[in-house]
DNA sequence: CTGATTTGACCATT
DNA sequence: AATGGTCAAATCAG
């Protein structure tokens, strides 16, 4: 492919060019290789969609694939950290990349945000509920707004933007390269941290177990359920999740394994949980496939970004800045 | 029937 | 006042 060519002209074969070159040019390759990896995981996930173990399937092995170019560009970025001259921060995969536009002032609240550029915003292994829709000030498409479909439930803060980036897709290198979007995160998940209902406060309000339309519908009515019926809800929910997790769990397991799994209860819950669900391998380590999303490792979270510019971030630069 | 999405209104911030 | 972010009633979809 393409990559090879590259690697040719860039003159990494043995002893030619310096070693700066030479670093510059496999991060490029890896690069290259996680955006692709990128690009496929997102049609694989489209063409598999609904079917079950393949679907599971697919999005673990390219989760590993994705994994490793993560690895190898960590590796070299660590190497590369020595060297005299400065280096700018590494170009991540264009399906997910560090949106290196203006540095974004810290909001009030303080609250960590990440940005990256993906053509699938939303195949990041998460389940989203959208909650709002905004046309943004100069720019050609409106911004949307999910929250972690776990908010409520579990009290997951995750947010993201969504925000479709025109002009990136009207540079693109033909019909067939998908559009690009801004997102930015807010907040991490919490939906996986542990198990669902143990953190929850003892009087947990209405807001966190039920849809507000469901409230709205219910609250004319006299009979609110009891805060026991509520919480027997939440028990329920956490226990079929459970369920699935285990089955997700023995499903990869022998995908790890290279055997075939037969199970059809097994097979049939990895669709539904291969999304959200951390798997934890048979030590007890958590193993994340959302962890493996390109969207991970290149990006970060800490401080809100930057300290200057003006306080939309991607309002401006979703459109008109890339 | 229930959960998800849409969309205009409202609020907070600059 | 302008703008972005969120809320919540209305609506849609399974």
């Amino acid at each position: 492919m393409q990559a090879q060519s590259r690697l040719g002209v860039s003159g990494i074969g043995l002893g030619a060019g310096s070693g700066e070159e030479e670093h510059e040019a496999v991060v490029r390759e890896l690069t290259r290789g996680h955006e692709l990896t990128a690009r496929l995981r997102a049609e694989a996930l489209l063409a598999l969609r609904g079917k079950g173990q393949a679907e599971a399937t697919a999005t673990f092995i390219l989760g590993e694939v994705s994994r490793t170019f993560t690895v190898c560009l960590s590796i070299m970025a660590t190497a590369g950290a020595g060297t005299s001259s400065p280096r700018r921060p590494e170009t991540p995969p264009d399906s997910a990349v560090s949106v290196g536009a203006p540095p974004l002032r810290a909001r009030e609240d303080n609250v960590p945000r990440k940005r990256t550029l993906t053509s699938s915003p939303y195949d990041d292994g998460f389940q989203w509920r959208k909650y709002g829709q905004k046309r943004i000030n100069n720019t050609k498409f409106p911004r949307s707004y999910y929250r972690c479909s776990y908010h409520r439930e579990r009290r997951c803060p995750a947010q993201k933007h969504v925000q479709r980036h025109s002009a990136a897709a009207a540079a693109g290198d033909g019909d067939d390269v998908p559009p690009l979007y801004a997102v930015v995160y807010t907040h991490e998940h919490t939906c996986q941290d542990s198990s669902p209902n143990t953190d929850l406060p003892e009087t947990t309000p209405d807001y966190f177990l039920e849809s507000p339309s469901s409230l709205r519908r219910r609250g004319a009515q006299a009979g609110a359920a009891t805060q026991q019926q509520q919480q027997q809800v939440v028990n329920a929910r956490a226990a079929m999740e459970e369920r699935e997790r285990q089955a997700l769990v023995s499903s990869l397991a022998c995908v790890l394994q290279g055997k075939q799994c037969y199970d059809d209860t097994a097979a049939a819950a990895v669709g539904a949980a291969a999304a959200a669900t951390p798997v934890v391998v048979d030590g007890g380590e958590g193993l994340d496939v959302t962890d493996y999303d390109v969207t991970e490792p290149m990006v970060f979270w800490g401080a809100p970004f930057g300290d200057e510019g003006n306080n939309s971030y991607g309002a401006t630069d979703v459109d008109t800045v890339f």
